[in-house]
Formats: C-alpha cells, structure tokens, sequence
DNA sequence: ATGAAAGCGCTAACAA
DNA sequence: TTGTTAGCGCTTTCAT
C-alpha cells in the first residue's frame, strides 16, 4: 500500500508547522497569505486528512451507525433513504449492516458499531439486544430503536414507531366499511408491534360486531411459511363455516407470499376475497392493492436527526398509519360469496 | 458523553500493563493466568475497543466503502446484500452512501470514503467521479467500479459488469423468436453500458431481418420521462405506420414507469404488445413479465472479494445475462394487432 | 512472558 | 499569527 501523505509532509512542503496546516483545514485564525501556500501544498501532494484519526482525537466518528433487519422490505428502504438525506446533510457517513434477520448477528454488530464509536445508532433488531444497546446509550451514544417498544429506555435512547393499534383500528373500519364480515390475518412473527397491530384490528372489528377468533390468526417468519399459513387460514375458517371473505396482511414483508397464496389458490381479488396489506410499495398502485402506510421516509429522518440532535432524555415517537384504499378491498362483485 | 474505558485502565484494573492488555487481545503471547485475569477486568470494566484508534495505528480501517446510485432498484439491493454477506464472513463493516442519482454528490463522497480510509472501494458511480477513484486506487486502495467500463484502469482498480451486449442479443432472439416484429425500446439515460445493451438488441434483431429505427429507441432519467417516452414512442412509431408489438426496457428501475404506461394507454400485454424488460424482482414472477437477469448477488459478492483479497493488477470481470420466460412475451392473441 | 517506551496522524493547549 | 509540546488510545519494538 503507498504511503500516505501525512500533515507533516503538507507542513514540510508549505514551510509551516503542522499545526497551522491543521488551522487552515479547520478554519483557525492564519493569513491568507500562509493559508493560500497550505492550500498550494495540499493539492500538489493531493493530501487526504485522515477521518479516522480526527476521531481519535474526538473520541468519537462521525458517522451514523445503521443495523436493519431486512433490507428488501419497502419500509427500511424508504427509512434508509430518510437517514441516509439527513446524514449527507450534516455531512456524516452511514456505517450500515443488514442482519438478514439472523439474530445471533445482530448483537455482535452492534458491538462492532460500538467499537467504531458511532456518532449514534440506529436499529430495528429484535428485543435480545436490548442490553447491548442500553449499554451503548448508557455510554453516551444516542441510539435509536425503530418499529417497537424498548422497555425502560435509559437517557439517550429514543425510540420511533407507528401506532399500530391505530393500524389495527384502520383495517378493521375499512373492511367493516365494505361489508366484509370474516376476516384472516397473517402476521411477521409474533413480535409485540406485530401483536398490537391484531390486537387494534380485533379491536376495531368488535365495534363492528364482528368476531377475530385466535384460529383466524396465522403468523410467519419467511415467505413459504406464510404461503402455507393463508392456505391453513383459508381451509381452516371453512371448515368452521366460515369462509374468510377478507385476508390481511400486517407486515409488507410478506404481501407477494400472501398475493401469490391467493392467486395461486385460484382466488379473485377482491372479488372471491378483499386483499389488504401493509405498507407502500411501486407496485401497488400497478397491482391495485389497499395499503396501511407508514410514513418511513420521514420516519428516518426523526431517527436521523435524533441521532444529530441527541436531545436529553428519552423520546418515543409516534407515527400515525394512514390507509391507501385501493381496489383490492372493493366491495366484492359476489358478496359473501367465497 | 460518559468518558470511555481505556486499555489503560483495563491494565490498571487487571495489574498488568496496557501491552499485556493488547496481547490478550490480540492473541499474543500470554500465561492463561494472566489472560484470564484480563479478560476478568475486561468483563468487568465492559471495555470496548476503539476499532478508530486501531485503524490509526494499521493505516486502514477495516471497513468497507460503497457509493450506489440508487438503492431502490432491485438490481442494487441484491448487490448491496452479496457485499454485505462477504463483509460479514471477513468482519467488516459497510460504509455506505446512497447519491440518489445526484452526480455532483459523487466525487464528495468518494472523498469522503477516502478520508475514512476505507479498506477499499465500491461504486456504481458515473464516469464524472472516474479522476478521484484513480487516485484511490494509485494511493492503494483496491477499487471496483460496477456495471460500467473503466478507461484504462490502474492497478487495483477493477471492474465488474454485466456481458450488455449479450443480454440485447438475448432480447432480440426472444422478441423474434416469438413473432414480434416492430420493437420499441426504453433505456436509463444514454449511459455506454445501456447503449451497449441497445446495440446488442439492435445487432440481434438484424439477424432476423428486423430492423430497430433510431426513432423506435428513448432514453429516460425519470420515472415520468419514462411514461412520457412510451407514449411517444407508441405514438411515433404508428405515425410511421410501423406500431409497436413488442417494448423493451433496459433497465430494472424504469419497470415500473413503462408498465404504467403502457397499462394506462389501454393496452393489454402480452396481445396488445409484448413487454420485456430487465431485472427480476419479487413481483415479477406474479406479474407475468419475462426479464433479463443479471446475477446481480453473485456480483455484489465478487465485488467484495475483489476488495477483500486485493488481486494485483486490474480484473475486468463480465458476467452472462440470463433471461426468464413469462407471460408478458408469450405470442398475443392476435398477432400483428396494435 | 511481561513492561517501558516510542509512535500512528492528528488536534489543542500553551508560549512566543 | 505561528511553532512547540503534549497528548488521543492503541500496537509494537526492544529490553528484561
């Protein structure tokens, strides 16, 4: 590997000290007249300062530390982009890891984002690395867990999420609202977000008179679980004379598992049954598919700036869902029918 | 911000001195006696290493550096995941920045990757930042530039893209082999490796007599562009009394947009016209489109690797495109039609 | 096997 | 305004 210019060197080449190369670089107090020669120096030894060892001298990087669960799903996409804009705004770089949703990874990233002294951390790991980020914040590093609760947060540790139960109640109303009566519900493993989100939507549909039994309710981890869970639902709520007329899909990670499920069932949406599922992606509007959306551009960037800000205490902030009603929950041509 | 645990103060803690402390560490040599004492004080203190102040002393963090254009295409993504994979097997971090197709943000962080010394480079960057990854690479970091050429690249600056004249010739063969005559064909921007797919196409189909006007080809940067280039397109090419029966797409991020387009006119695929297009995504397979894959995983893994083992000399490695067979090119109904 | 001391490239006191 | 000096937290000779 070729040497490094170093400071020294610019120093040496400028007929200054190394400190006043430094001075010219940061914006210290030096004549134009010597800053004009540094600056003649650097370009001509092409000298790259060194981040790393500035953040030595810190004590701490620069840059966001960034650990996802999932990078395919359209949510952390849109997040991504959110810390990702305000990152380049403050002139700060994203160190990012994607676990693939292989927890035992999860914790060790984080340790390696901690080695890295992360100006702050941004996750949506699950609940068994919640010590290593309470340590982490505890530390001085802000941190930031996206899409759950975070019990007892200590100073520094923020979190950002979407008010699911809310989710849930949205759901309900707009299936309500179009005459369907039995509704499934597949759902990204039994998370605590993930639960209260069933839990607004049953919520939600006991208003309407209408009944979520436990065996409606199927969840999943990957995309061939949950093709098998909408045909267990599917058969299972005709076996108890009770044809779902509805499926929903709580989690965008698994909408083209759920959709093929159906389709591949031979099923019309919405016709033989309302298709409604979560978050917003390009296609949907093309497959006109009835979204729950969350607002995780924006979502990103609070995360981002809570980062750069690192406001005392603990914040938990709230999103509210929105609903994109589309075709896929039309009324169906066949009502009641299967 | 909590003042941090030093090595120092492990040594102090464990009754040995900061050397010892690095040794245990760093597998030097040790009595177990003592190891265990600080591994003891390590636990105890919860030290974390400064992964920043290593790097100092090695001349070169151990992360990874990646500038992609743009994150949201399907082509991207598995890229970023086969990077991510190997950085995870060989415990590196991804630092990554996304320039949202802004090219005056490029060079910058380029620069910016350099200055956090970066244990090498990966960029889908334009041809603008081409001066800044030389130097790199002559400064030795290891480089690769990804899905396009390099002008006579210096040693440890690589290159790895897919065989674009191939997949254009995949493309004419099956667009001819299936009956249709008058193509259209919509690229991202003029860039060379989207001119070399056209003129792939372009080669193809004169094989089989069918010739593809200069008026039958649009370039687009946006999503609206896009739309826009179809209809006119569509429009020209029946002006000139040659409708379309086929449209091709170069690119994975402008699927959408066509598809929209030609969808929004009316037309029904695959009788109205043909629609084949380029990178598989998840939805692809429910849609029905046949696409030209790239291994698009497998190269964000050879990127890594390139980076990760540092071959002398300059690598240009090409990779095949494949195509998968849906129902958007199946032989239309009435053949010849609009 | 261990410690003392030097130094990685840079910044920040302190003098001059 | 500038240079000298002393570190930042760690690794690595070189003695012992």
């Amino acid at each position: 590997m070729a040497k490094r210019v170093t400071i020294g060197e610019v120093a040496a080449d400028a007929g200054v000290s190394a400190a006043t190369v430094s001075r010219v670089l940061n914006g210290g107090a030096v004549t134009e007249e010597t800053a004009s020669r540094v600056w003649a120096a650097v370009s001509r030894l092409d000298y790259t300062p060194n981040a790393l060892t500035r953040s030595v001298f810190a004590g701490r990087s620069s840059t966001i530390g960034v650990v996802m669960r999932d990078l395919s799903s359209p949510f952390f996409l849109d997040l991504i982009r959110g810390i990702d804009d305000v990152a380049a705004a403050n002139g700060s770089l994203v160190m990012f890891a994607n676990t693939f949703r292989q927890r035992d990874h999860e914790t060790a990233l984080i340790q390696m984002m901690d080695e890295h002294r992360v100006r702050g951390l941004i996750v949506t790991t699950g609940d068994q690395t919640d010590a290593r980020i309470r340590r982490m914040a505890e530390g001085g590093t802000p941190c930031v867990v996206v899409a759950r609760r975070f019990v007892d947060p200590p100073a520094g540790l923020h979190t950002i999420r979407l008010d699911d139960a809310a989710a849930g109640a949205l759901m309900a109303g707009h299936l309500a609202g179009r005459g369907r009566t039995s509704i499934g519900v597949v759902t990204s493993g039994d998370r605590p977000a993930q639960r209260e989100r069933v839990a607004g939507l049953r919520r939600g549909l006991a208003e309407h008179g209408l009944a979520l039994p436990g065996e409606a309710e199927a969840s999943a981890e990957t995309e061939r679980e949950a093709e098998r869970a909408v045909v267990a639902l599917l058969d299972g709520a005709r076996g108890r004379g009770m044809p779902l007329d509805a499926i929903v899909c709580t989690t965008g990670r698994l909408t083209v598992a759920v959709h093929t499920a159906l389709t591949g069932r031979g099923l019309t949406i919405p016709d033989d049954i309302a298709f409604l599922t979560t978050d917003d992606f390009p296609w949907a509007a093309a497959l006109g598919l009835t979204v729950i959306t969350q607002p995780s551009y924006e979502m990103g960037r609070r995360a981002a700036e809570l980062v750069v800000d690192n406001p005392g205490g603990s914040a938990d902030v709230v999103f509210e869902p929105d609903l994109v009603p589309r075709g896929s929950t039309d009324r169906g041509g066949r009502p009641g029918s299967r």
